[in-house]
RNA sequence: CGGGGUGUAGCGUAGUCCGGUUAUCGCGCCUGCUUUGGGAGCAGGAGGUCGGGAGUUCGAAUCUCUCCACCCCGACCA
């Protein structure tokens, strides 16, 4: 393992890659564009799914689970859909191998009839079920959620962010009326609001896409939308009002409370492994990961420092009364015993991003002390031995709270009100975020794509177009909106 | 799919232009001893179809042809 990272500020994408691989939260498949999630990262993600699991459930929604299979024709019944999804479909067309001249290759006796796809995203599988599910206004909502892969052949990979197959929940709900399905939508996106702020401390601006950028088959798309360490914006989730369309392509309709007959009214929603992604490039720095104490894998970790047996026997004693003590505050802890020094320990686990580390040798255990270490501003502080109860949980919550005002003070720098066109560019090509006013035309939003790369990553909620002038056409604002170059 | 680049041990590399002993070095790995409060030291050791194939040659990591893989830039995207 070499000692140094690359620069975080010159070369963040070959820093990204290398964090991720050192850190042991991936490695590459042997397919393009795939993944292998090791261990430390899954464990990553388990903690961020488990938060939103139970933040669902809560809600009243339950977890069910739908084939990775679909009918290639299923994908074709909703016209923007196809359009959206078609270019990268994996697609089975044979079920059989065979052995030729010693080679392995596909069995043309065994083309199917009708090929099949390996689900991008599972609108098409689930409603083609609902139908067979609703009938009246008294099966409705149907609130499920599904944790899943899917498979969208990207022509560009990168670990996490954007990947060949990638795991995700996408909660697909169902009802009697359009009010109450954008009230889920909304509701969602809360949640999702409150996964990146409070647990990832990601802070996020929520809003709608325009209609260029939302998800095909929608009516609607909303966002959580975050910006990482070069001020470029990633998309962290997104909750979609999906109307009828659904309903209309799979004939979904129920018989409402006066017997009359009518289309459901559905929502999608999904985020997935990208959001490991997103807390790497929110919080990392020159040393490696900072992860976030509500969702590390390791809060704290602890490493002995000894210099004979008789002070290892000294130091394990000690150490093993404290951990009785981590384990009764509910604290994810690990000791590293192994052979290296503790200097590298002490790097290794910085990479590795855990919040807290605890130096425990001899002179700790003389005077009934040890060192606590903070990966948030590299702090070190000796504490006594009896003050573990109290401020280990006090000084996780104050990373954790930390991370969240470090990344919303350099969010809040680097976006910027912008009123001509010049200026638009000019942020745009240092990076950050530019809020703007947008005449409403998809003209001039593609103009701008193409001219400077920048995507509108928003329309904000809290968006006060009042007085604004389009920055591109200079007529009357119709939106003000959130530009920025995206991953 | 277009433009550019790279393939030598698990990782990173020298050697390739100008063919010639046993293919270089670092990290990592194994064994032993000494070490351990910010990436330990010494000694010994294991590990190679030089991306694959074909050709030129007395002789190819090196020259020629061909295939393959991967990376970067562009078009697509959570």
């Amino acid at each position: 393992m070499s000692k140094k990272l690359p620069n975080i500020d010159s070369e963040i994408s070959n820093w990204y890659t290398d964090v991720v691989t050192k850190a042991g939260l991936a490695d590459y498949g042997p397919v393009k564009g795939t993944m292998v999630i090791k261990p430390y990262g899954f464990q990553l993600w388990e903690n961020v799914k488990d938060v939103f699991d139970g933040m669902i459930k809560k809600t009243g929604h339950v977890n069910a689970y739908f084939p990775l299979l679909i009918p290639k024709s299923f994908l074709a019944k909703e016209a923007e859909h196809v359009d959206g999804f078609a270019k990268e479909c994996a697609v089975v067309t044979h079920t059989r191998l065979k052995s030729e001249n010693d080679e392995i290759v596909v069995d043309p006796d065994s083309r199917l009839e009708e090929e099949v796809i390996i689900r991008p995203t599972s609108e098409t599988v689930i409603w083609s079920m609902y139908k067979k599910w609703i009938q009246s206004y008294r099966d409705l909502p149907i609130l499920i959620n599904q944790w899943a892969n899917v498979v969208r052949w990207e022509m560009r990979t990168r670990l996490f962010l954007r990947t060949t197959e990638f795991l995700w929940q996408e909660g697909h709900t169902a009802h009697k009326t359009k009010e109450e399905a954008q009230k889920e939508t909304l509701d969602i996106l809360d949640l999702y609001k409150r996964l990146a702020e409070e647990y990832l401390a990601i802070p996020v601006y929520t809003g709608l896409k325009t209609d260029a950028e939302k998800f095909a088959g929608a009516d609607k798309t909303y966002c959580i939308e975050a910006m990482m360490l070069d001020k470029r914006a990633l998309q962290a989730g997104t909750s979609h009002n999906l109307g009828q369309n659904f309903a209309k392509a799979f004939d979904v309709k129920f018989q409402t409370e006066d017997n009359n007959e009518e289309y459901v009214w559905a929502t999608s929603w999904g985020i997935s492994t990208r959001l490991i992604g997103a807390v790497i490039l929110a919080h990392g720095d020159k040393n490696g990961l900072r992860i976030p104490p509500k969702i590390a894998p390791i809060q704290t970790v602890l490493i002995p420092i000894f210099r004979n047996t008789e002070q290892r026997e000294l130091v394990e004693k000690y150490i093993t009364s404290i951990e009785i003590e981590l384990k009764q505050l509910g604290i994810r802890y690990f000791i590293d015993w192994s052979d290296s020094s503790p200097g590298f320990k002490f790097n290794e686990w910085e990479l590795k991003g855990v919040p807290v580390r605890m130096e425990i040798g001899p002179r700790d255990v003389e005077s009934n002390k040890l060192v606590i270490a903070r990966r948030d501003n590299s702090e070190k502080l000796s504490i006594s031995r009896d003050e573990i109860r109290d401020s280990l949980k006090t000084i996780l919550d104050e990373i954790q709270n930390n991370l969240f005002n470090q990344a919303k003070v350099f969010r809040n720098e680097n976006t910027h009100n912008v009123e001509n066109y010049n200026d638009f560019k000019e942020i745009i090509k240092q990076g950050g975020f530019v809020k703007c006013g947008w005449d409403g035309s998809q003209k001039t939003e593609l103009k701008i794509k193409e001219e400077t790369k920048a995507t509108i990553r928003c329309i904000p909620f809290d968006e006060k177009p009042e007085g604004l002038t389009c920055v591109y056409s200079g007529e009357l604002a119709k939106h003000e909106v959130i530009y920025a170059k995206a991953y």
